[in-house]
Parts: C-alpha cells; structure tokens; sequence
RNA sequence: GGGUCAGUAGCUCAGUCGGUUAGAGCGGGGGACUCAUAAUCCCUAGGUCCGGGGUUCGAGUCCCUGCUGACCUACCA
C-alpha cells in the first residue's frame, strides 16, 4: 500500500425532506458508507457530509397540512431521516441542512460568481397561479383536460395519450391543492444560460475521468450533441427556500441549493472541529467524491461542475452513479409490501443482513440493482453464517483454551495467500466493486474452512484427554497450531469486511481482545494472545422476519390499515345495523363487514376508470390454467379486447356466456399473462371462487357505451 | 422513434490484451465428518456463451445484423 495519505471528500444525495429513508435509499447510502469506512480503514483523511434536502413547494404543502412551519416540519423529519441512518450504522461526519446560514453563505457565493461570469438572464415566464393556496403552481401540481385527446384528469406536462403540452394549454385546469380554477400569471425567472459552459462541459465529461463510461455516452449523446437549455433556477415568492439577494421575491429553486448542501454541511463540521473549508473544497489535493443515483445525473454532471468552475471550486474527482433498487424484480410497491421502509426493516431484520446484501450486489455500473429475499436470504446464511462466522465459531472454542501460540505455524502459506490478497481487493473496494471484493474475501473463507477441516483439531483434542489433562504437551501444541492459523485466518477476513459488517468486527474485537484499526491488521498475524468464549455473532436470516416485514408495509399502505385503525370498525357499526333493519329483503350485513367500505373518492378518480359495456364474443376454457376462462369483448364495431378472467369455477361451461353483455373496465393497463395478454377486466361481485358473480347492464346498453 | 446498457450452467454472476478441454458460489445428486448456528469437507451435475452473418490460423471476447429485456429520452429536467 502506498504510504500517500489522501483527502477525500464524500457525499451521498440530499435525501429530500418530504418523506421517510426507504431501502431503495439505502443502497446508495450503505454503499458510500461501505466506501467511506473502507478509506478511512486505509488510513486516509476521509470525510463523509450529508444533510437533507429542505426546501421547495412540496416541503410547504406537507408542512401545512400537518398544520406546523415549514422549519418544524423539516427539523422532525431531519431527526428521523438521521435515526434510520444510524441504525443502519451510516456514519456521517456530519449531517446537516440545506436551509442552513452555512448553506446559504455558499448559495450566495456561487450566484455572484456565476452573475460575474455572465451566465444569468431574467425572462418573463407566464404560469398558472393559485390564488387560494397564494402559490405558483408546478406542472404536477395542475391537472385538466387534454387539449389533444379530451381525457381528463390529466397532468400539467403530458397526458396518458403521448401528448407533450404546457400547463396553460390544459383546458379547465385545476389546481390540486385547493381545487379551484388557477389563473395566468406572468413572473419573473431567472436563467442559468448553461449553454455558456458547453465547451467546457464537453471536455470535462470526456476528459476528467470522473465519469463512467456509460454516463459519458449518456451524456454525450442525449445533452451536448445539442445546445444545452437554459435552466430556471428561481421561483417567485411565495416559495420555501433562500432569497435572490440581487433579485428580491425570487428565490432559489431548490435544485440550485440542494449540491451546494453539500458544502454547507461541509462548513458546519469545520465550524465544529476548526478545519479550513477551503482545504476541503477549494484544493488541487483534495478529492472530491459524489454518490448518487442516475435519476439525478443531469444536476451533477452538467450543472453541478458548471456552478463549481465559474465560482472557482474543485471539481468532483469522481461521480459514483448507481442504478436504481427493485425488488423481487419488480419495482417498489405500496401494494405488494414491497415499498419498504428503513424504520420497517429495522422492526424484523438485523441491518448488517442488508449491507451485506447490498455489497454482493454493488458494482460500478449503473445498472439497477435487485433486493430478492430468498437469494438475500440465500447467500447470508451460506456466506456469511455457514462460511465466516461458522469459521470463528468452531475455531474460537478450540483457541479459546489454547490461546494463540507466540510465534506463527506453518500453515501451507495460507495466511501469506490471503495477506497478498490485501491489494486486489482494496483495489476492487476503491472501484466500488463490493461484489468482486467479497468473492475474493470468501475465497479466503473457503481456504481456511478447509484448513480446519484437515486439521481436524477435534481428534487432537481426543488424543489430549486420551492422555488425560498436560501429558500430552506435542499434541498440545498441534492443537494451539491450528486454533492460532484459523483464529488468524478469521481475523484476516474480518478485517477486509470490516467496511461492510462493521458491527461484526466489533463482535471480534472482543473475541479476539483486540482492535482492528487498519487494513494492514490483515498482514500481521495476532499472537500470544488469550481468546474469549465464543458468543454468536449472527443468525440465519428469519424467513418469518422477512414475512412480517412484507406484511406490515402492506398494511401501512392500505386504507385500512394502521393510518387509520379504527376504520373498519367503525364503518361496520352501521353495517351492522342494517343486517337487523326491517327492511324487506332481510339482506345480509355480512359482504359489507366482510369487505368495508374503501376511502371517499372524487368524482375525477371514479373518471379515471372508463368502464364500458362489452359484448362476449368468444369464450372459452385455458386448459392449463385453474382459474382462469379466455374471453374475447366487442366494444361495438371492430374493437375487441381479449381478457383473462378468473372466473372457471364460477361459470364452467363458457360457451353459455357467448353473447352475453358485460360491465367491462376498457382502460385498464394490459397485463402480460402467463396464457397471454389480458387487456382489461370484466366487472364480478362476490367473494370468489365459485362465488363470482358477473354483472350484467340492464336491456337496451349497447356494446361500448360508457357507464356514468 | 432516438439513445445507453445488458443477454454465459436451474438461480446469482466471473471471464483481463481474441488463444489451447468456458469458470465460481448457491441450488440439485452422491459421499465423508461431527469442532461448529443441519453448519463444514470431498466428488458430481455437462451450458448451440440469445439467433444469424463476417474478420481471423483461432471469438463468449472484435465488426455487422436480428431478437429479447432494463433504463433514459421523445423538441420545458
């Protein structure tokens, strides 16, 4: 290892303050951890700074409909955001906020600096307001019909139909905060005419090196093959965020302050341990280093270094970009519990499971990245529980009354082989390859697994009782042999994995009764020393743990669930009622407790659902399926749908519902099934099974008349 | 429509500058052992390296083309 210390400056993305820490967050948190320990294990000056990401419209409107500041609301969710981070053993040198003096010193630099340079321009830019909420509306804020197709319930930027618009073009737009009518207002924006720097960009991509090879095609080829766009950097007042000081009610949007968090925070820990904030931020020695997710690319790789140049700051030496978390394949979702949070994990799951799962996933591409519980489940107990912590396990009872010998046995060149490891895999850490790094590090397990198992210390020990207490002082010392190569071995391996599993090493240490502080603790063997009784360092992973995890996410995202515990009570009380009301068909009470009433909806997301009289042109039975019959719907005309619907064992003999008319939902995504494409669904009542019942209009519909 | 990336054993992946019989872990099958959290160790399973062309003495590895998938973008990030 070259004795060169170097400065290295970390960050992960702001984590924006309007929600809690996710485990799609977590990767890219866990993985600048595991980066950052493995530095500072290596001796470097390491320095790791976050915050959260404080302001913007959206922060207002959650802030007001908790019925608090925005200030209160965003110093609740900073608590939060850093508790989730902790447990998770994120450790941040320090963690701050965007809507900080600090950061706000910075803003204020960078913008005179850009001024001077000539980048910004004022343009009149027309937007829709709303006057009840007093708040300029963002795109997504708007909703209306499409001026193109005529679907309404559309958003402010593009509708479902393909159409590009802006929001004024929307007809009877609504504002989705208040509901009411916005109207048009003019407004003052000021342009960063980012265009100035493309020079300058071009060869910062292709030549910095600070780039991967596929976001520099990215880049390339989707923005600087162009004249790059002017970029709105202010918002008019009322908004929450910093003040233009050259610009009076305008204010920074929150894209502009969010990077620049970064060096606020940076300000914040010099404040507290008299450091320079130059030495870190303004200094040819000092690395720079950016994790973030490819969604936020663009800020990062064009504007960001844009902004840094023109006010006369380091540029980042390296732009760590990752892909995005799936789970199960799929992406996060509320309804399949697959939406996980930290705090939600954290109630069932030990989290050095997940940073360890993580890493054997992390590469440096940007490929998205995918969480599959039973291969998580999988390589934890095979890797880490069966191969490494077994390893302590077996060897620690035999050294344990031994202790370790004073000098180092011959071990075939065992420990030699894995200390000459000790580059290779920092190198593949250093890339931010944890993936390569741990199949070099379970090599190393395998190798001392087996060394144990030829050495068969337990027929040792026999010999040693055979002989009865000290009589034996050669088998004695074979036995001390082997406990002090696998202990060694162990440790070797704990010290490589000590960015990852850092509470494993800490289980070590006092095991071993001895502190790991460096990377080269993996090239000098531990002797003569006592070793403590082995306590278990880690379990299988508890399928159950995964179920209940997956199980509570599902029911805080349902309406019936914990936001609202008292709901299905509640409304069953009158459900109740009525099964005993005199009325004169003595309905059952039962279907309705059995299935409450959902959330009040408005009458725009009951639009949503084009729901269509159908005619069953063709039906029949899917041989291979269980449930399901293959139907063919007329909407009149030429225009048929075919469906899949898990309707066999309630209408066996399909050929009877051929001409029939249905209530069929037309607008429904199509879904790939496994016998074919389902375009839709027919419209059935009753708790399933052979208790389905299709719903059928009324004589005189007509195939493709919608129901209001 | 344009772009980026990927497609290697059931699963997750490794394969450096093109070079001899394509590798690992998990899973499956068989065996051994008992120190250890049913963990460990040994043996084994045989995949047209997505398809088709081409360059080459030689291609999983380079070029072209097709297919499939993921993501981005579709004249406001």
């Amino acid at each position: 290892m070259t004795a060169k210390k170097r400065n290295i400056l970390v960050t992960s993305a702001l984590p924006y303050a309007n929600g809690d820490i996710h485990i799609g967050h977590l990767v890219e948190y866990l993985q600048t951890d595991i980066w950052v320990r493995f530095q500072k294990l290596r001796g470097h000056n390491c320095r790791y700074f976050c915050a959260d990401d404080t302001h913007g419209t959206a922060i207002t409107i959650s802030a007001r409909k908790k019925g608090i500041t925005e200030e209160e609301f965003i110093a609740g969710v900073s608590r939060s955001h850093q508790a989730d981070f902790a447990a998770f053993g994120i450790e941040f040198d320090n963690y701050g906020s965007t809507n900080s003096p600090e950061t706000r010193r910075f803003c204020e630099e960078i913008w005179s600096a850009i001024r001077k340079a000539g980048l910004v321009e004022e343009r009149e830019i027309k937007q829709l307001y709303d006057p009840v909420a007093q708040t300029f509306l963002a795109d997504r804020f708007v909703k209306g019909t499409c001026p193109k197709c005529g679907r309404t319930g559309q958003y402010g930027d593009s509708c479902d139909c393909g159409a590009v618009y802006s929001p004024t073009d929307l007809i009877d737009p609504v504002s989705t905060l208040s509901n009411t009518t916005p109207e048009l207002r003019s407004a003052t924006h000021l342009f960063v005419e980012i265009e100035r720097c493309h020079e300058f960009l071009e060869d910062w991509v292709a030549n910095s090196g600070a780039l991967q090879p596929e976001v520099v095609n990215y880049l390339k080829g989707q923005f600087l093959s162009d004249a790059l766009w002017p970029w709105d950097v202010s918002r008019p007042a009322p908004y929450f965020g910093f003040e233009i000081p050259d610009s009076p009610g305008n204010y920074w949007y929150v894209w502009f302050d969010a990077p620049i968090g970064y060096m606020g925070s940076t300000l914040q820990w010099c404040r507290k341990s008299g450091e320079d904030v130059n030495f870190w931020w303004k200094n040819p020695e000092t690395e720079i280093h950016h994790f973030i997710g490819k969604d936020i690319c663009y800020f990062h790789t064009l504007f960001w270094p844009a902004m840094l140049k023109s006010a006369g700051y380091t540029l980042p030496t390296k732009v760590h970009i990752h892909g995005f978390l799936t789970v199960n394949g799929e992406k996060m979702s509320k309804s399949r519990g697959t939406f996980i949070l930290a705090r939600t994990y954290l109630n069932h799951l030990n989290p050095s499971y997940l940073r360890y799962f993580f890493a054997t996933k992390t590469s440096p591409r940007v490929d998205d990245l995918d969480l599959n519980f039973e291969e998580m489940e999988a390589r934890i107990n095979a890797d880490l529980v069966g191969n490494i912590v077994n390893l302590a396990s077996r060897s620690a009872k035999f050294a344990s009354v031994t202790g370790l010998g004073d000098t180092y046995p011959e071990d075939g060149g065992l420990f030699r082989k894995a200390a000459d490891l000790s580059e290779e895999i920092a190198a593949a850490y250093e890339e931010r390859d944890y993936g390569k790094a741990l199949r070099y590090i379970l090599e190393c397990g395998y190798r001392a697994n087996k060394f144990f198992e030829d050495a068969a210390p337990w027929t040792i020990r026999k010999e040693l009782e055979a002989a009865g207490g000290d009589a034996n002082p050669d088998a004695f010392r074979r036995l001390q042999d082997v406990a002090t190569v696998s202990v060694n071995l162990f440790r070797q391996i704990i010290v490589y994995l000590t960015p990852i599993l850092p509470d494993l090493t800490r289980q070590s240490e006092e095991l071993l009764g001895c502190r790991i502080t460096s990377w080269s603790d993996a090239s000098e063997p531990l002797l003569g020393k006592k070793i403590g009784t082995y306590k278990h360092m880690m379990t299988r992973v508890p399928k159950e743990g995964i179920e209940a995890m997956i199980e509570e996410t599902k029911n805080l995202n349902t309406p019936s669930g914990a936001e609202q515990p008292p709901a299905s009570s509640e409304e069953a009380a009158p459900a109740s009622e009525a099964a005993v009301s005199d009325d004169q068909w003595k309905d059952s009470g039962q279907p309705l407790l059995d299935e409450p009433m959902s959330e009040t909806i408005t009458i725009d997301d009951f639009l949503k659902v084009d729901l269509r009289v159908g005619r069953i042109v063709e039906a029949e039975q899917v041989a291979e399926a269980r449930k399901l019959l293959k139907l063919k719907i007329s909407l009149g005309g030429s225009e048929t749908r075919q469906v899949f619907a898990g309707i066999k064992a309630a209408y066996p003999e399909p050929e009877k519902l051929i001409g029939r008319l249905v209530v069929f939902v037309a607008n429904l995504q199509p879904r790939k099934m496994k016998f074919g494409l389902s375009e839709g669904m027919v419209v059935a009542s009753g708790p399933g099974g052979p208790d389905v019942f299709l719903t059928f209009p009324d004589e005189g519909a007509k195939p493709g008349m919608r129901l209001h």
